[in-house]
DNA sequence: AGCCGTTTTGAAAGCGCTTTCATTTTTGCA
DNA sequence: TGCAAAAATGAAAGCGCTTTCAAAACGGCT
């Protein structure tokens, strides 16, 4: 085992820009004659490793706190309260600092604080599937609310499976987030009531007793999408229905219940068709009304994404929307007022909701109490739904 | 100073479950008589710090790798050695351990090894907007790729501006990620070139010499999209364009003018729009062709979010879309089959845009060598794409 | 039994920052 | 001018983990 100096002076495939930058370093190497590339690894791993970092074209050690201390002449416990604003420094040292921190091009490695701390500034956020628009709008949301913050939210996607969202939580409990927010899920509750003994939780869209959620009412947004088809003249209303392992699917189609039993009308089994949230199940669902017959002169989707599903099946059926069907969704996703037709939808402010759950978080870590702005569901009557054009005459569609 | 013992057993709103978990904890305090509220603020900011936490209905210090230790009987270098596999430790020491992680729910805190290793497992994503379909769909690329890696992604957004931007990459940098992706954008590469010498940096949808980047050729795209138009027998076709402070919404201009010099048809400024990549601005795009009395039979976006806006246009003014007017997009959306008509469109793979750059950050950080698998683009044709019905008649709309 | 080369282990020194506690300096006032 | 109180500072002990280095245990020989 001997210290061996290494030169490195090769240029690796993808980072031609090192050529000239690195300089000989020392390593501690296990024999003599290193291979050039190896040489290289070790190098990089060092600087990997924050050991070095290449700075103005030459190698040098990563700054920190103490560095900025000795360039200043203070004490590092200085330093760090002149960062923080802890406690107070006098003035001409607190310049010192400043200009220290400036010219060496200080910056804190969070880790470290986080570490001293104990808390790393991080909030775990669990959704279903990042690319989904919907959840789209709630991460912006908690990301805006979370930008003049010191935290930073991260994330992780449950697909929809109550073992992939438990294992989402693992991996951001994992990582040390200072706290967490659920969206939607139907990860077992208990679970979540555990994890709030060791930190602040918020859930979105779900409402578990004992725990603060965020919600929208799903049984009063339905409920009023529904209604507004019925004001139209429909009676003969389909319901393309989420994934009844869902609660907020389950209110939804409450609400659709609600609406027809106090606008007089029966309930038909048979307009009711599960799908899964996705585009391909409301298409598939109309697919399957038609198949069997169904009547139906408009149609309630549980979400914005199956009615796009939905209408594209009408569209291929050449069945026109909305002379033919009514079409009314539920979300508003940002794309469904370009939707063509325009889409007629019940309104869920995602973006609200990931706002206002992030401003929920912050002030139970801060130990404030917050009282989130309501955030109730708007019917936005668009141009997919129409009057029903001869009341009592049967749907316009043949039945294949 | 005195140490004093507070007893908690009130009940602050957001945490009802607390009661009866909380239970008399030692703390110090300033002087005697401390309201309940400011004592519960204490137990909770010492549940915040990790110091303790609620567990099994009571307080508990957290369990840290000493505490397996010496449940364990072994020191903590071996427990260390256990969990990480990095040295051999004898069978009958090891299940010691293991059964000792599992006596004590044991969890490693990753922002100690971080700070150890010098490095923090996480990688740096800069989007334009994570509320974007295309983003999401590279996101959930990333997320995807690593997922069976020891990795997580962290996200930040530009939202199309170089100084967000660059705002977005110092609060990843400042959170210690060990490399970065960066999504198009237009920050200075000079900026890029300087951080790739402290971390591995993956460019994604944008090409910076000196850096690994990942890209499609928009040129290609965008000439197959509108050749696919001409070849329908389309010759006046508008073309909505992207930001031109964007590259790879220039090069799409490009493909577009190329498509149409091979294709015998001069390039007409008046058919050129440019718009922001948001669903509004291709609707106003179409206003102001038709307010101008532009003539086109077919329209090539640069995006499809733009052509969903085109199309809404179109639609109100009762111009019906393939039949009067083609239209094309670019990205292929997961929305944009969902359209209607569904949409014809230049297909980018964005899902497999991020998974391969997480895959190739992946591997710059483990000093391996990978080839991305190639991506290109590919017309997808759809609905909304028709031979021009009488070609050499003037468009079937009527100017205002 | 004694010796040597491996394997296994543990002690201890960090990683970069915070925070307590004690010490030094400053200030206000008699 | 001197003294107590207040303000400012620094030394040092962690935070929970990794990793080096040296010591201990082991195995196979002679």
């Amino acid at each position: 085992m001997h210290k061996l100096t290494v030169g490195v002076g090769f240029q690796p495939a993808p980072y031609p820009q090192m050529l000239g930058s690195c300089r000989t370093i020392g390593g501690r190497l296990g024999e003599k004659g290193i291979p050039l590339d190896s040489a290289f690894k070790i190098c990089f791993t060092l600087m990997q490793q924050r050991k070095f970092s290449l700075f103005g074209g030459k190698l040098r050690e990563a700054v920190t706190l103490s560095d900025v201390a000795r360039e200043a002449g203070v004490s590092p416990s200085t330093v760090s309260r002149v960062i923080n604003g802890t406690a107070r420094v006098k003035p001409g040292k607190r310049e010192a600092v400043l200009r220290a921190i400036e010219r060496l091009h200080y910056h804190p490695n969070i880790l470290a604080k986080g570490l001293a701390q104990g808390r790393s500034l991080t909030i775990g956020v669990v959704t279903q599937e990042i690319s989904s628009p919907y959840y789209g709008e709630m991460l912006k949301g908690v990301e805006q609310a979370l930008e003049k913050t010191p935290y930073h939210p991260i994330f992780a996607s449950g697909h929809w499976r109550a073992d992939q969202e438990e294992a989402a939580l693992k991996v951001l409990v994992g990582r040390q987030v200072d706290a967490l927010v659920v969206m939607d899920g139907s990860v077992p509750g208990e679970l979540l009531l555990e994890l709030v003994k060791t930190m602040p939780v918020v859930v979105v869209g779900r409402n578990i007793p004992g725990l603060p959620c965020l919600g929208i009412d799903n049984v009063q947004g339905a409920l009023e999408g529904t209604r507004h088809l019925i004001e139209l003249g429909h009676r003969r209303i389909a319901h393309i229905a989420g994934p009844q392992s869902h609660p907020d699917a389950i209110e939804r189609l409450q609400g659709y219940r609600e609406a027809l039993q106090q606008g007089g009308i029966a309930f038909d089994p048979a307009l009711v068709v599960e799908g899964d949230y996705l585009e391909p199940s409301g298409l598939m669902a109309v697919e399957s009304l038609l198949a069997r017959g169904a009547l139906f002169t408009a149609i309630f989707a549980a979400n914005d994404q199956m009615a796009y599903g939905a209408n594209v099946a009408l569209y291929r059926r050449g069945i026109r929307v909305p002379q033919d069907v009514s079409l009314v969704g539920f979300d508003d996703l940002p794309s469904s007022s370009y939707f063509t037709p325009p889409l007629t939808t019940v309104r869920q402010p995602g973006l609200e909701m990931g706002w206002e759950a992030a401003r929920l978080v912050l002030a139970l870590l801060e130990g404030r109490s917050y009282t989130p702005r309501n955030l109730s569901t708007r019917l936005v009557v668009r141009e997919s739904t129409a009057l029903l054009r001869s009341p009592g005459v049967r749907v316009p569609h043949a039945v294949p």
